[in-house]
DNA sequence: GGTCCTCATTGATCCGGATCAAAGACGCGT
DNA sequence: ACGCGTCTTTGATCCGGATCAATGAGGACC
């Protein structure tokens, strides 16, 4: 809970607005493969203290027995984040934990009420979710029209400015999700995911060390890839 | 001017807040096919009065001259709804008349300035820009992982809901855009739009009269085709 | 009504990524 | 250290949708 009030950048209004919010914050530990599912009655805020998650979707057609494989990743949160975990009629989303997390938990609502009354943390939220919204958008724009490879090379540059904060130059990192996860997030299967993996190391774009451990041995090159594709010099469009 | 001031559902707060909205709102007609092009130094909060327009995006790498084809289409929208259009490094976005449009345009600053002083409107958009946020990850889903056939039909289905208020049963809609514009937004090629068309046809689950007018005989069919595909009774999943 | 131009439909072929099928590699528990 | 289960890599093949190439409407303007 310390964690959060010194964490959110929107404490800045009311002086006891932290201190109300606190109050209707759940602090919750989950540890690793556990999940966290979606209170059914309300929507949630969740504060993401430490570690690492995926917010994952259910599509309501799950059959009976071992049929496990249409799960859909929407994004994955690590440390300072902050998700809303929507209930929704059709698809029900779940946040489950890639490694140890701690979290503290808000119902929107509740949330909202005390917001309210603080105009700046309200408008703090509202710019964070338009910026998530405009995330999520770029991230649609991907999935429609990029190739398997564009898609890999973007989710590492990506890692890259969430996990290490760089952009350019090389970076060393420790990936807490799967190779199937980082493909349901990508819309793509295991083995491809795994083939252009593969296909990067061989252009001398990452090295890989174990399961987890990836180091990009030239950010700018592989966002050259990420936006510009395979071919020769010119837009390949789809 | 008077449209937004009946339409906008958030005008419950003070009762000077419609007023200075209105003070800060700029009114806007554009013509069928004419483009609001995004203001580069702030963002923009954007109601639509009445027509039908695409946000639109439009990648970096455009080329020199023919090259208009890697243009994205990042959703529809309709008369009544509050379009946020961010300007952004990478790729900026852009509102594209489908027919004769009126608007008003706020910028985001000055809206949020406003609304700051009246919770309700504040929490009101808030609550929009959630559910903007949420629309887009479906769709998210969607792109990652429903076959063309899928798509098609999740989109006539949520046009039917959109454009009528109908979720099941018949339902007859003239779309305003043609069918490149649709398949830019479902991350499809135009003839395999055509063709998912025609197969629907040849299914009886919709009729077409022209270009733009569809009827579609079974809502709730399509809706099982959207989610469940093709096959004879089994998870496709992918 | 006729001309022209854009948009839509249809067919043939190609290719990227999915699927099927085995091996490896890692890591965990004992 | 060993065995075992899970995750990952690699190979062969298949298929859905993209691409290439015409042909066939609509609709706007004269």
């Amino acid at each position: 809970m310390d964690a959060f009030r010194s964490a959110v950048p929107f404490g800045n209004g009311p002086e006891d607005t932290a201190d109300r919010l606190c109050a209707v914050g759940r602090y919750r530990s989950l540890e690793r493969g556990k999940e966290l599912l979606g209170d059914p009655d309300e929507d949630r805020l969740v504060y993401i203290a430490s570690g690492a998650a995926k917010l994952v979707a259910q599509s309501a057609a799950s059959g009976a027995k071992g049929a496990a494989t249409n799960n859909h990743v929407l994004a994955f949160h690590f440390g300072g984040d902050m998700v809303s975990v929507l209930r929704q009629s059709d698809a029900d989303f779940r946040l489950v934990a890639l490694s140890d997390l701690e979290l503290v938990l808000f119902p929107a609502n509740q949330f909202l009420d005390v917001a309210q009354d603080d105009p700046v943390v309200l408008r703090s939220v509202l710019t964070r979710s338009l910026q998530a919204l405009h995330r999520s958008r770029t991230k649609m724009m991907q999935l429609g029209h990029k190739s398997a490879r564009q898609r890999i090379a973007d989710f590492l540059v990506s890692m890259a400015k969430r996990l290490c904060n760089r952009t350019k130059g090389a970076c060393e990192l420790t990936l807490p999700m799967s190779r199937r996860d980082i493909g349901d997030s990508l819309g793509l299967k295991i083995e491809t995911v795994s083939r252009q993996f593969t296909e990067l190391r061989e252009a001398g774009l990452v090295e890989t060390e174990g399961r987890s451990c990836v180091r990009l041995t030239d950010i700018a090159a592989l966002a050259i890839e990420a936006g510009a594709a395979s071919s020769p010099a010119n837009p390949p469009q789809n």
